[in-house]
DNA sequence: CGCAGAATTTAAAACGTTGCAACAAAATTC
DNA sequence: GAATTTTGTTGCAACGTTTTAAATTCTGCG
């Protein structure tokens, strides 16, 4: 039949829209999309047999035709830093973000968390030029500029890491604090008399709130402490081990170390052998551990874990649900070191 | 020029559009797209006009609006694997693609690279909704079933690693082959004659290259060789440790040990550290090394370099470029090793 | 002066979606 | 049986851009 082909032929491969699914059911292409959106006042007649269309010609939405008209873009951003203090973090928390999103329609997006110096020109562009639905962002500063922002703008976004901005917001973040306090009441126990901390530069909250857990815990059990201040955890490797030398060089040096991070563990470990420090003899070191790498580390040292996996789903999850427009009293997750330090490995 | 109507117009903060400026300097919508884009057509004096213009009232153009129209997303979508012979892998890598598109006005998704255990239906996801405008992804399959569909669909794409057709894409890979023989011969010039190295799953590419670049040279040496066939790169760092445990057990055991990656290299060093072997006497270990952690690592052992945040970058520029329409001939990059080993730090 | 042919500019039509206002048909009320 | 509400459904108008086809102005030249 002619005219079967003739109808037939202009029907190339083209991508399946709403019109394509209304001229399948008969019915408006209103119609559809409010069917395929669950919308109440389309009859459930009308929803199952549109669905069953839609499912058959296999539509899918057109992101940019929705974006464009509802100004929702479906992504969210996670400004990616390039320094962290364990190698595998952008992985684990960007595998648990996407896990989060899964089958939610919503795509991460990553970028940069600073161009040249500045870090706001990169969250200004995402709020101006509506990039994103959402941002998620690390190494929070006590008075993060960005969150401030965001605030101030009503922008939807979760913090890895705490501020002290009156204002609340949504975050997670792992007590850095108890944990700082509990390595040190562990060295202690072992009978160590001088602990020694690399902390991350102190701009950044978890810096903070390491040194304060510390210091607690040290001026309590009358302990003596040292700080290395030519490095923090964003150093090079050689440049940690190379301090750590030096302290151990000096007279009145430590026998307890904390370390925040395979670096600062590695680098520390190399110190200490190559001074011919025996760990248990002459020093103690305890870690906190987010990869399952540190089990191999020689000589063994006690970590507890942070799961930044989870860490990251929990990030994702929270945004959702502030773009959803939830309260951001519920969306605050501060993870505690529940476990004691054991053995890694 | 029309006449200046009412500029008290309730000009709210809205985002400035095409017609904003239009409006501004008196010219029709479609000249001025195409002065922003360049067009020849329109007169030199205009496009400088218009640019100021646009300038001035601080115009963007909408993405969604663009993507709608054109059908081009301006998103290229990395393939997220979780497991990497190197932890900072996602990190460097994501750090040197974005670097490469870096004001190109493309943006970078992720997305994992597996739904269950479906490897396929993550890309034919992203062509069938047109979610990207290419895609890259690593842990390349010798024949990647991902390759195929995307060069029938002649859709953009890098690989990170080869891959065994005939026809030819673009990629950017490490001559692992070449890092291999080489690995073997330095082993072999230390007087080493049985040599041990973790092979990745063999359905990936470069463990293909690995073990040939490997025997070849263990061939022309004549020396014994083992490979542990009860793990691969990507067991668990206890999991190889055990194995490398079970081999320093056995009576001919290896003396010379090739390390691809951190987890590996950590590991038989604490296979090594464990049984008494010592480094230099007993055995020998040399890595490939992809961070300046390997400094640290006690006992210290001979690195090469791989640089994974150059890995990226170029993969960036390569997809960039065929979007762009490039032949696939010149969108091919293959790192040497050039330099030889040498201790870490 | 008239006119072909460049050189510029423009109006209008998409791209695929959703929100608004309206409408027909059925159900309810008085 | 008319008036009113309810229930489903629909057409039209955006959203901001690029593209097609057409209109306008500007040249130089006979």
């Amino acid at each position: 039949m002619p005219s079967e082909t003739d109808t037939s032929a202009p029907r190339a491969r083209s991508k399946p829209t709403l019109r394509t699914v209304a001229e399948e059911t008969g019915f408006a292409v209103t119609t559809v999309s409010r069917a395929l959106a669950g919308d109440e006042r389309i009859a459930e007649a009308t929803r199952a047999l549109v669905a069953e269309a839609a499912a058959r010609v296999g539509y899918v939405p057109d992101r940019a035709a929705q974006r464009l008209r509802t100004g929702r873009t479906k992504v969210i951003t996670l400004l990616l830093n390039t320094a962290h203090e364990y190698l595998g973090f952008t992985n684990e928390f960007l595998s648990g973000m996407t896990e989060a999103l899964r089958g939610t329609g919503y795509a991460v997006n990553i970028t940069p968390d600073t161009v040249g110096d500045d870090r706001m020109a990169v969250v200004r562009n995402i709020l101006q030029n509506r990039l994103a639905d959402g941002v998620v962002f690390t190494r929070t500063e006590c008075f993060d500029p960005r969150v401030r922002f965001l605030l101030e703008n009503d922008f939807p976004f979760v913090t890895h890491g705490r501020t002290d901005f009156t204002t609340p917001h949504p975050f997670v973040d792992y007590d850095n604090a108890a944990f700082a306090r509990m390595a040190v009441e562990r060295l202690a126990s072992k009978g160590r008399k001088h602990i020694c901390m690399i902390l991350p530069d102190e701009r950044f909250t978890f810096a903070q709130h390491l040194r304060y857990g510390f210091m607690s815990a040290v001026r309590e059990a009358g302990l003596d402490y040292t700080f290395p201040d030519t490095v923090d955890l964003d150093s090079s490797p050689d440049e940690i081990a190379a301090a750590m030398a030096d302290i151990l060089g000096q007279s009145a040096r430590p026998d307890g170390f904390i370390c925040v991070g395979e670096v600062a563990a590695l680098a520390t470990l190399a110190a200490l052998t190559d001074a011919g420090v025996e760990i248990g003899e002459g020093a103690d070191v305890v870690a906190k551990r987010a990869s399952p790498i540190f089990s191999q580390f020689r000589p063994r040292i006690e970590t507890v874990f942070e799961d930044l996996r989870e860490t990251g789903f929990e990030a994702g999850e929270l945004l959702l649900k502030r773009i959803d427009g939830a309260e951001v009293q519920g969306l605050q997750v501060l993870h505690k070191p529940t476990k004691g330090f054991a053995l890694s490995g």
